[in-house]
DNA sequence: CAACTTCATCGTTTATCTACGATATAAGTG
DNA sequence: CACTTATATCGTAGATAAACGATGAAGTTG
């Protein structure tokens, strides 16, 4: 019999630390409009929502199975992992045989200064 | 000589009361899902951030002139005005033969619940 | 090394988005 | 009523997006 390995890993397995360092960035302009249209795109598909919901819910590094909670096959949801990782929300760390996923909380924090900006 | 007439009009020609009356639906959940991204995918372009962003500042219905302050063709705006319309970030009064914009500022609130809850 | 696991990438199909010019609509103006 | 103005809608072309199965790459296990 083999034991499944545990796929939420502590922080320390590849989480970022927590940087507090505020963001200087300005929150309106230009810039910050391409900024926040790019973050929201990424956000603007519900199967995108719900892995950021299950990394920020997890606080950790969670491998693979986030296949196993989404009704989509399993290339659909590599491809809205990479399109949340391209905007920065998320970073994908390799661990052996799969990869650990996690939020990327510098990014989260900036993508609320923007909506709250609004 | 023709004056022209003042862009931006006072909140009572169209914009909708301050209702601060709280939003009851939950912040997470499948439905919340879907919500959140239907607001982001209507934000995400930069084209519609900036038009947000121009009926937020003004605070007040703005007439069509949201064209002069974009690079884009009469038509594409309207097209953006219409997905952000049809996400209930903003409002369109018809004023005598001009059309005046405003935001919502329920759903933007609701935006910002989302996002905030993340 | 062969078999298996985990995940990314490729190739494809179908759908949606973005932009534009052209045209329609609707309300004021002479 | 003809004419102008302000918007919306249509039609279309090209670009992206979303989904899937198949395949590839990298690591692990026997």
């Amino acid at each position: 019999m083999k034991l499944a390995k545990p796929s939420v890993r502590t922080k320390s397995a590849c989480c970022p630390p927590a940087n507090e360092e505020a963001d200087l960035r300005p929150i309106e302009g230009e810039l910050a409009d391409e900024e926040l249209a790019t973050l929201a795109k990424a956000l603007g598909h519900p199967a995108r929502v719900q892995i950021l919901r299950l990394l920020v819910r997890k606080d950790a590094c969670m491998c693979g199975d986030i296949v196993d909670e989404l009704p989509l096959a399993q290339s659909t949801v590599s491809q809205h992992l990479k399109v949340l990782k391209t905007a920065g929300l998320i970073r994908g760390e390799i661990d052996g045989p799969r990869v650990c996923y996690c939020i990327e909380p510098r990014t989260l924090r900036r993508l609320k200064a923007l909506i709250g900006g609004l």
